[in-house]
RNA sequence: CGCGAGGUAGAGCAGUUCGGAAGCUCGCCGGGCUCAUAACCCGGAGGUCACAGGUUCAAAUCCUGUCCUCGCAA
C-alpha cells in the first residue's frame, strides 16, 4: 500500500518517522511552503523536509492544493495520511483517493487547529488521539479508533504533543494494517457533542493576574512552545516558560510581586503564581533563581 | 542588507556616557553561631572583560573588523 503523507510540524514528523520505522511504503511528503523565519527573514523549510530528504522521499509544497489536482491524480499512491498538515484539503482532492487523519483529541471534542493547547488551557486531566477518515468538514469524518491519554500536572505542550504523537502513531499503524487486510471498521461521530477550538492569537498568551492561578499556569503549559506566555515588568516583556501554583493565599494585591528572593512569586486572583523559568528580552531562558540574581526591579514592589 | 538587545568569575548582572587598581547578587570551599534552616556572621578560591587588530603613558571602556547568543517582526 503506497502512502502519500501530509504533515508539517513536529507532530507530523514523529508520525512520519514512525511510519518509516515500521517500513510502510511512503511515496512522498506534502507539507507547507517555506516561510521567512528568524532574524534576517531568511526562507526556512519546515523541519520535516530534512527528514524526507534523508529518506529520499519527494517533497511537495503546494500553495493551493486545488490547483494541483492533476498532479495528485498523476501520482502513484493508494492512501493519503494527514497529520497536522495545516491546510484544509478540498473535496476534489479527497475524491481522488481515500484519506485518513491523525487528530490529537478525543473527537468530536476539540475539532480544529489547537486541540492540544485547548486541553491544557482547560486544565483537562485526560485527552486522546483519534484516527479518522478525512472529510470536507473540519475533523468530522468517521472514526476508526481512538485512545485516551492521561495529562499529568507537569505536562506542557511539548511533552503532551510527544505523548499524543506516539500514541497516534501506534493507532495509525494498527489502522493501516486493518485497512490493508480489509478489516477496518469505522463509526460516525456524534456531531451534537462536537466542540471547536480556534487558532491562537499572540495576545492570548498575555498573563492577566486577575485570573485564577490555575488558569495562568495552564496558559504557561499550553503555550510553552509558542507563542509562550508573557507579562510586563515595567517596560520589560518577560516570557514565562514554566510556572506552578505556589499557594492559595490571597494576602497581596493582584499583580503584586510577593518575593524576588529564591522564589519569584506574583499574587493572582485566588492564589500565588510562581515563575520557575522565564526570559527577558535579549536574554536566555533562565531558572527563576538565576533571573532574580541579576534582574533590576526598579519600579516594582519587593516583599518578603 | 527588516527593527533591536547582548557577550565581564561556575550562574545571573553592574561598570562603558566622560579611558586611570575587576565589582554586585547567588553558587562553591573553610570556619563560626543556632534545637534547627532556603537563616545569619567571618574568611577564601575563582576573570585572557567573546576574538583580532588599531589609538594611547594607560583600554572592559574609544575606533575598525570577525564570531556567537537572544527579543521583536514576518
Amino acid at each position: 500500500m503506497k502512502i502519500l503523507f501530509f504533515g508539517t510540524p513536529r507532530f507530523a514528523e514523529i508520525i512520519l518517522q514512525g511510519l518509516l520505522d515500521h517500513h510502510f511504503d511512503v511515496v512522498g511528503v506534502v507539507c507547507q511552503n517555506d516561510k521567512p523565519a528568524g532574524r534576517g527573514k531568511k526562507m526556512k523549510s519546515p523541519h520535516i523536509v530534512e527528514l524526507a530528504h534523508n529518506h529520499n522521499l519527494p517533497v511537495y509544497q503546494f500553495e493551493k492544493i486545488r490547483e494541483h489536482i492533476d498532479d495528485f491524480k498523476a501520482m502513484d499512491y493508494d492512501l493519503a495520511v494527514t497529520a497536522s498538515y495545516g491546510k484544509i484539503l478540498p473535496k476534489n482532492f479527497l475524491d481522488i483517493k481515500p484519506c485518513i487523519n491523525v487528530h490529537p483529541s478525543m473527537l468530536p471534542k476539540y475539532r480544529g487547529a489547537t486541540p492540544i493547547q485547548s486541553a491544557l488551557l482547560n486544565g483537562d486531566t485526560t485527552t486522546g488521539v483519534t484516527i479518522m477518515k478525512t472529510e470536507v468538514g473540519m475533523d468530522d469524518g468517521d472514526i476508526f479508533v481512538q485512545k485516551q491519554v492521561q495529562i499529568l500536572p507537569e505536562d506542557d505542550y511539548v511533552s503532551l504533543l510527544d505523548k499524543l504523537a506516539n500514541v497516534g502513531l501506534e493507532l495509525l499503524v494498527d489502522t493501516l494494517k486493518k485497512i490493508e487486510n480489509g478489516t477496518a471498521k469505522r463509526t460516525p461521530q456524534d456531531d451534537s457533542k462536537a466542540t471547536f477550538v480556534k487558532l491562537i492569537q499572540k495576545e492570548d498568551a498575555l498573563l492577566d493576574f486577575s485570573c485564577n492561578v490555575e488558569n495562568l499556569v495552564n496558559k504557561v503549559r499550553a503555550f510553552a512552545e509558542s507563542p509562550v506566555a508573557f507579562f510586563f515588568l515595567g517596560d520589560d516583556r518577560i516570557k514565562v516558560y514554566k510556572a506552578r501554583v505556589f499557594s492559595k493565599e490571597t494576602n497581596g494585591k493582584i499583580g503584586e510581586i510577593l518575593s524576588t528572593k529564591k522564589h519569584f512569586l506574583i499574587q493572582a486572583k485566588d492564589g500565588v503564581f510562581e515563575i520557575l523559568k522565564c526570559q527577558s528580552a535579549g536574554g536566555k531562558v533562565l531558572d527563576a533563581s538565576a533571573f532574580l540574581n541579576g534582574y533590576h526591579f526598579k519600579t516594582m514592589v519587593e516583599g518578603v
